[in-house]
RNA sequence: GGGGGUGUAGCUCAGUUGGUUAGAGCGCUGGCCUGUCACGCCAGAGGCCGCGGGUUCGAGUCCCGUCACUCCCGCCA
């Protein structure tokens, strides 16, 4: 007989009545009757009851047993009489009658109970991982996640595409975001960094004729937490592909993902064909460039209900800002229809949240009786209020909420009140994964503290209209052949077509500001690259956590993630970061210049 | 770097207007219990009320500071 187990504690069933069985486990759960004792034993695959007499001589020892300690048990499988079979366990039908029990492995009293899964403190957690990573639900999160990287494999790799690794070990970056350093021994006060993402690797695996690459990898970038980003480090499906055009990168992405999330997406219905949203559309309707297309609600430019008329303080802001760039400095009022929404208490409290906001206030016409009622519709007069409720299609118990001024200062709260508007009415349909594509994002913008054109995303992306563009349009007006994927309001990846022509990139680089020689500087590689035969190409890379945590329906990235630090960087369990030795530094050739404290 | 929230038993939390000896549930320890599966019943241990200062006759409670955790902003090409 195997030393630990015939079965593990998640298998036995009617059909193995009558067998001798040996299982090991934790003990999940002790019921003591005093003249008969349940001992629940739990491993990875499930749990089994157990039960054992006085008449046994291993009674005793049953007695001393707690929760969480390794034990081995022998005996007989039972039928459960009717009236004890529990139907909420898939062993339920079955229980273990113990011959021989013995303790692998005692544990001291808890810091952090398994059974149940009682809220803890989140530094406890931490520091007892190995406990919390025990208990059901994040366990089986974290089964889910290795499913879901392995489903992906396949996908890639019967795709056509190679999972290449690149180093860890690199080179800083000027751009993005703070790196991890690593001091070079052999090289005294020179660093190594590592990757941020693999992006100039991946395009050199183009410019190297593999033409079809993905890798899960690991990014590290020295950023402070939130709720979904793990500081420090992250993974993501890093894909790259030669000789395309943007569809191609999303023929190729879009049936990945849209099958792992009805793989994995416990049948919630997923979007068929992602819908393509420009920037500036996806700004308009929704305020933001990672809509939540569950939320119904649709913004729209309502401007001319308000020039001229009866509303003062609209028709003023109308007048005040007029001759600016034409599609977000020139003042507008957008309206955000609020189906449902129509009661004055609804109204109040939206508007009192907006102030809450730092907002004037948040205007509004509600609808009932067969007219608008509130200050605005009063001022505005019966009939321009009906044309305005019949555009929008409202009725009779809907709401419509207005913003005023410059978009480009309004929009991302316009956004927030969508947001909140169609939660608080419920108008959302949570049980479903919404996927669009966000394209068209512009090329530069403005910074405003520094005052000066900069790339508004990724340098490297190739700008509509290549060459021509760079030197006959407005910087702000161009746009690059950039997109995202977004589900749920979640940004789930960026991607791009790159720039695989030096001239472009030279151009692009001085149009941000850059001289040619910053650029051979800090982009040497990768320019020498692009003059030596370097393939059109393209790709894209999702976030594997965040695509984990839409999946397993967490809004916490340490719920899907097996040893992650926490808010301050800290690591409880290995205790990283941590002090090195006096040898250790000496031979980097580092003298610790600490704060004073 | 900035802002919000939280901090009372191992844990989750209650604690009135500032007023005697700070409570409950879970867990833990001991006892009883032959069909439980959140087993039940009885008893017990366990508290620098995060820490420091202040106001007050008196502070878990009010004020100031500080620390820890967490959420957000900045940041994240």
């Amino acid at each position: 007989m195997h030393a630990y187990r015939t079965h593990n504690c998640g298998e036995l069933k009617k059909n193995d009545v009558g067998s001798e069985v040996r299982l090991s486990g934790w003990v999940h759960r002790v019921r003591d009757h005093g003249g008969l004792l349940f001992i629940d034993l739990r491993d990875h695959y499930g749990i089994t009851q157990c039960v054992i007499e006085p008449e046994n001589t291993n009674f005793a020892t049953a007695e001393t047993v707690r929760s969480e300690w390794v034990i081995r048990i022998d005996g007989k499988v039972d039928a459960r009489s009717d009236d004890t079979i529990n139907t909420t366990m898939p062993t339920g039908d079955v229980e273990v009658r113990i011959s021989s029990l013995d303790v692998l492995s005692p544990a001291r009293e808890l810091p952090l109970p398994v059974f149940g899964e009682p809220e803890y403190p989140e530094d406890t957690r931490l520091t007892y991982r190995f406990l919390d990573l025990r208990r059901e639900t994040i366990h089986g999160n974290i089964i889910k996640r290795a499913e879901i990287i392995s489903s992906i494999r396949k996908r890639m790799t019967d795709a056509g595409f190679f999972e290449f690794q690149t180093p860890i070990l690199t080179a800083s970056s000027p751009e993005g975001a703070r790196d991890f350093l690593v001091p070079s021994r052999m090289h005294p006060g020179k660093f190594y960094a590592l990757p941020q993402a693999p992006q100039q690797f991946k395009q050199l695996v183009m410019v190297s004729g593999f033409d079809r690459y993905f890798q899960i990898a690991p990014c590290f970038r020295d950023e402070d937490a939130r709720a979904d980003r793990s500081p420090g480090e992250f993974y993501q499906l890093d894909v790259e592909m030669s000789f395309v055009e943007q569809d191609d990168v999303f023929n190729a992405v879009e049936p990945v993902l849209r099958g792992l999330f009805e793989e994995f997406g416990g049948s919630k219905p997923v979007t068929q064909k992602f819908p393509l949203i420009p920037f500036w559309q996806s700004m308009r309707l929704y305020g933001t460039d990672k809509p939540d297309l569950r939320n119904p609600i649709e913004m729209s430019d309502v401007s001319g209900y308000f020039r001229d008329s009866g509303f003062k303080i609209f028709a003023g802001l109308l007048d005040k800002h007029q001759c600016g760039r034409d599609w977000f400095e020139n003042a507008e009022v957008w309206a955000i229809p609020a189906k449902s929404g129509g009661s004055r208490a609804f109204c109040d409290r939206m508007n009192s949240w907006a102030q809450g906001e730092g907002q004037p206030g948040l205007g509004y016409i509600f609808f009932r009786d067969g007219e608008g009622a509130g200050p605005i519709a009063k001022n505005l007069g019966e009939v321009p209020t009906a044309k305005l409720r019949n555009e929008l299609g409202l009725e009779d118990g809907d709401a419509v909420f207005f913003v005023a001024g410059v978009p480009n200062d309004f929009a991302e709260f316009a956004g927030r009140a969508r947001t909140k508007a169609g939660e608080d009415l419920e108008l959302l349909d949570k049980d479903k994964f919404e996927f669009c594509w966000i394209v068209d994002f512009p090329m530069f913008e403005w910074d405003e503290e520094n005052k000066k054109v900069e790339f508004s995303h990724n340098p490297f992306s190739m700008p509509q209209g290549g060459l021509e563009a760079l030197e006959t349009k407005d910087p702000l007006e161009i746009l690059a052949w950039q997109y995202d994927i977004v589900c749920n309001g979640v940004e789930l990846s960026s991607g791009a077509i790159r720039n695989h022509l030096p001239e472009i990139m030279v151009k692009a680089f001085d149009i941000a500001g850059y001289d040619k020689s910053v650029l051979e500087d800090k982009f040497g590689g990768m320019l020498r690259a692009l003059q030596y035969g370097a393939p059109p190409h393209g790709g894209i890379a999702p976030g594997i956590d965040r695509i984990v945590m839409l999946l397993c329906g967490t809004e916490n990235i340490r719920e899907v993630t097996m040893f992650p630090m926490n808010q301050q960087a800290e690591d409880l369990l290995m205790g990283a970061p941590g002090e090195v030795s006096s040898e250790q530094l000496k031979e980097l050739h580092i003298r610790l210049n600490l704060p004073k404290t």
